[in-house]
RNA sequence: GCGCGAUUAGCUCAGUUGGUAGAGCAACUAAUUUACACUUAGAAGGUCGGGGGUUCAAGUCCCUCAUCGCGCACCA
């Protein structure tokens, strides 16, 4: 391995990210450090130490990830390292969107164009089966992709918009907010998507500017007013005619009601006057549709007109004549148009250009109509949240400054969003996304699921308890007289927490523990149920034998493979929650078990891998007769009850994110350590689809803040500063990069001058300065190790002036830069930490350092700074080039600890 | 209509609280086997979008105009 300079073959060759990436990684991830608990267990992390938790902006699985999404990764892997290496206790945590129209969309364009067939071919079940294989094949992407990004993401939390833990956080948050006030059902003109068959709310519209015409005219010839409009089509659908309550022309019309024949169809107006109408504008009177017009909406429920809904789902009309019945509104608009003319009644026809609202993921234009479905009111006081409404929650929260935006110009946009946000519609007529937890009975009832509490519980001290014996899962070691006091005293603090029913363990201790607390509380112990499933875990032989010295006797017992090995305790754990579900009762469910096995209940409600069972177990042993509290949903069951059809806004599920990804609704040890998360980064285009909406979920469901930072990324655009599309061929492949050039050279490239929130243009000549620099790294490390070889490395040697003032300068460099770390500003940090390394440390330093060792003089000193040097930019470049720095760090140097979790180069 | 951002070398962009204009790339001149040719040294290149103001001093602060980009609102 070694020649005779005691070089590394290796090192004598060009960097090669190629042979070093994947290794890396590799022995990253078999370190566990990604993984803060790890961190922990294994002392690179102090247990005390303050935490630093961030969550990944999931990406959609509908395909790969753009470079976009490598940006983000490499701006928060920054974040997590340097949290991780200045000794905080590091959770990034990762997961995927199920983005449920845009997946949608993208599996029926599939299918189309290979099948040739639409979803209903399918059928529901069928489709959503096509739709799950889709996404994981993306999901198992966009995971390899975030992994050559060198991505320190903790792989085990890995969470999914759509997975059974967050459908519980959707089905928890829905039925509070439901019993809130918050969430009601409603006929409302909303936005509706006649290509993707569904409703949009009113963020995910875009506005496109079109030419069009504004047209002037009467109903009819006898009509006393005239209207303007841009789409004649749904003047069919008019009932009335609204104008200025001040204006003077038409005054004497107000209250008047006129029958008029229009293009065929029969109309019946009413004139009324509402403050709205602009005298202005137009003709200063403006044709009420109510069914298709959201403002024609509002004037027509003060002044209790009707609403005739004239165009339907498939953007047809559905009303009038052969020349009008089931035609599209355009046609329509054509034979209305020209029949006002043929008529007479055209005034004017003037040509306008006009915002058309197209919906953002199929490009239709919206057709407003009238639907009956299911809103989050952002205006109703919430008596729990100090009657504030949850617009107001939304804007506390960056007001008084809890939450910080970076850079702050945008906190002025998320202002000006809030203010005029409207109640936000949150059902989609799509298949693909959480469907909504509501049930209808035969007479259209509404059912919701119910939180219901359950207490575990261990039993009292037992025989083997004191005398320190393994007891299992066929033990039969009766309480002590301590634990039967241990038990009574649990019933009387359980008096006050509304248990109605128990359920024990088939054990002794536990079936006696349980009989005394029901006798305290008042329940008879007949009523007990008793669960084999529920026994503490199986030891074999070690039955009765005494504990370990050390250790607890949990790990023992699994490590002696003489009992149940994980596996099966998983399965009786899974088992032991499928039979919860059918559980009926109204309060509090007690179960009363063992301290082993409801370990392991706790690890699976946390969500803790299976392998991990041991070292959760323990961190949280329970005492004798002591609680641990989580919650159950149930959905309601019976007979004729039909779930409601619709999906969930995707939204809705993400903005549960910080929180869901964490355990919550349950209370888990994550949530109370992780939450709120320290910094949220994303990107500046979702801070109303995401961000504004995770702070009103976060401040109404935890009453906290979701993050204190936000940090907003711009658009990386392609070399010509021209936004990346699929029509202009532009859009670069960051996997392709990294074949290229190598992930560091492609991370110093994204991050190197690009401020928070501005757009960056990224151009594979500044990739390749990169992968020079990382060449030139690898060549620094070589000279210092070839003419550090014989330096005695046990003593340390005096520096000269000279050289100690080359250590000064570089702590100095390395104070400024952590100061502007502090602040975010990581572009100027790499930027500075290239120049110094290339134009100072190895232009110059290196250069005055092969003077002093050829001649003697001062080469002990010389060598002594380079090898004191060397090791504090690698720490310090180690956020930003993770691989060659470890590469040089671990491999090359031989260091005992990974860099990842090494210390960073400087405390201020 | 309201608001935000950008305008600095040929190109892409830095420039922290006002204190003598900076980097990378490109182009130019040289070095020639070196820790590194994925190299080094050197020179060249800018009235910091226009105009006005504050100041001893403005790329930086204020006003104004222009161009480009973006967001929101309005869309009868």
């Amino acid at each position: 391995m070694h020649n005779d300079n005691n070089i590394p073959e290796k090192l004598l060759k060009p960097y090669s990210a190629k042979d070093t990436e994947s290794r890396i990684y590799e022995a990253w991830l078999d370190s566990g450090f990604f993984n803060p608990d790890i961190c922990v267990e294994k002392g690179v992390t102090k247990a005390d130490a303050e935490p630093f938790s961030m969550v990944l902006p999931p990406p959609n699985v509908t395909g790969t990830l753009h470079t976009g999404h490598a940006l983000m990764l490499v701006i928060e892997d920054i974040m997590t390292r340097y949290a991780r290496m200045q000794g905080k206790r590091t959770l990034w945590l990762p997961g995927t969107d199920h983005a449920a129209i845009a997946t949608q969309s993208k599996v029926e364009k599939i299918l189309e164009k290979e099948e040739g067939k639409r979803k209903q071919d399918l059928g529901r079940e069928e489709f959503l089966a096509r739709v799950n294989k889709f996404a994981q094949e993306s999901h198992d992407t966009i995971v390899g992709q975030a992994k050559r990004m060198g991505a320190s993401l903790d792989w085990s939390r890995e969470a999914f918009t759509l997975d059974a833990t967050r459908n519980l956080a959707v089905r928890t948050a829905f039925s509070r907010m439901y019993k809130d006030g918050l969430i009601y059902r409603g006929h409302r003109i909303v936005n509706w998507d006649p290509k993707g068959q569904t409703v949009i709310s009113d963020d995910e519209l875009v506005y496109e500017e079109r030419k069009s015409k504004l047209y002037t005219f009467k109903y009819s010839k006898d009509f006393p007013i005239s209207i303007s409009t841009t789409r004649p089509e749904t003047k069919v659908g008019d009932t009335a005619v609204a104008v200025d309550p001040t204006d003077e022309r038409y005054k004497q019309y107000v209250g008047k009601e006129y029958d008029a024949v229009f293009c065929g169809v029969p109309i019946h107006i009413k004139i009324v006057a509402d403050e709205s109408v602009e005298k202005d504008f137009g003709t200063g009177a403006l044709g009420v549709t109510p069914a298709h017009s959201q403002i024609d909406a509002e004037i027509a429920t003060r002044h209790n007109l009707p609403t005739i809904q004239v165009i339907n789902e498939y953007a047809k009309m559905m009303i009038g004549g052969e020349n009008l019945l089931g035609k599209k509104v355009t046609e329509a608009r054509e034979t209305i148009v020209q029949w006002i003319r043929d008529e007479g009644l055209m005034e004017k026809e003037e040509d306008v250009t006009q915002n058309v609202s197209t919906a953002e993921r199929t490009g239709a234009i919206i057709e407003p109509l009238p639907k009956l479905q299911w809103f989050i009111n952002v205006n109703k006081p919430i008596a729990d949240r100090g009657n504030k409404t949850l617009k107001e929650l939304m804007l506390a929260p960056i007001r008084e400054k809890q939450i910080e935006i970076l850079p702050d110009r945008f906190e002025n946009v998320y202002y000006n969003w809030v203010n005029n946000l409207r109640d936000w519609c949150i059902s989609r007529q799509i298949w693909y996304g959480h469907r909504i937890p509501v049930w209808y009975d035969k007479d259209g009832a509404i059912h919701l699921p119910k939180e219901r509490r359950v207490l575990l519980a261990r039993h009292g001290e037992s025989e083997a308890n004191s005398l320190r014996l393994f007891a299992g899962g066929k033990s039969q070691s009766p309480l002590t007289d301590t634990g039967r006091a241990q038990a009574k005293e649990l019933g009387q603090k359980l008096k006050s927490e509304n248990v109605t029913k128990i359920i024990s363990s088939n054990l002794p201790r536990a079936r006696e523990t349980a009989e005394i607390i029901a006798r305290e509380i008042g329940l008879d112990p007949q009523s007990i149920e008793e669960w084999a499933d529920y026994r503490e875990y199986e030891v074999g032989d070690l039955e009765n034998t005494p504990w370990p010295e050390k250790g607890i006797p949990f790990r023992t017992a699994i490590e002696s493979q003489k009992g149940e090995n994980l596996a099966q305790i998983e399965q009786r754990v899974i088992s032991v929650f499928k039979k919860l579900e059918s559980v009926e009762t109204e309060g509090t469910l007690l179960m009363v078990g063992h301290n082993g096995f409801n370990c392991c209940m706790k690890a699976h409600i946390e969500g803790v891998q299976k392998e991990r069972f041991v070292e959760f177990a323990e961190l949280c042993t329970m005492e004798n007769a002591s609680t641990h509290e989580f919650m159950l949903m149930h959905n309601p069951s019976g007979e004729g009850l039909t779930q409601d059809e619709d999906t969930l806004d995707t939204w809705f599920s993400s903005g549960l994110w910080t929180f869901s990804t964490l355990g919550w609704p349950q209370k888990t040890h994550d949530l109370k350590m992780f939450h709120p998360t320290s910094v949220l980064e994303t990107g500046h285009d979702i801070i109303f689809f995401w961000v504004a909406r995770m702070i009103l979920m976060s401040t109404y469901l935890l009453g906290e803040i979701p993050f204190k930072t936000v940090y907003f990324h711009g658009l990386v655009r392609d070399e010509k500063g021209r936004k990346m599309s699929k029509s202009l061929g532009n859009i670069v492949d960051p996997i392709t990069l990294i074949d290229k050039y190598g992930t560091d050279a492609l991370r110093m490239a994204m991050i190197v001058g690009v401020g928070p929130g501005s757009d960056s243009n990224l151009g594979e000549e500044k990739i390749k300065a990169y992968s020079k620099f990382a060449n030139k790294l690898w060549n620094i490390a070589r000279f210092v190790m070839e003419n550090t070889s014989k330096l005695d490395t046990t003593t340390t040697h005096t520096l000269d002036t000279e050289d100690q003032a080359t250590i000064d300068e570089i702590n100095a460099l390395l104070k400024e830069i952590t100061k502007e770390m502090n602040e975010y500003k990581f572009y100027l940090v790499a930027e500075k930490l290239y120049h110094y390394t290339w134009h100072t440390f190895a232009d110059v330093v290196i250069e005055r350092s092969k003077n002093k060792i050829a001649n003697g003089t001062g080469s002990e000193s010389a060598q002594q700074m380079l090898v004191t040097a060397l090791p504090l930019l690698l720490r310090a470049l180690h956020p930003f080039m993770p691989y060659i720095t470890e590469e040089l760090w671990n491999t090359v140097y031989n260091e005992k600890n990974l860099l990842l979790v090494e210390e960073w180069p400087c405390k201020i």
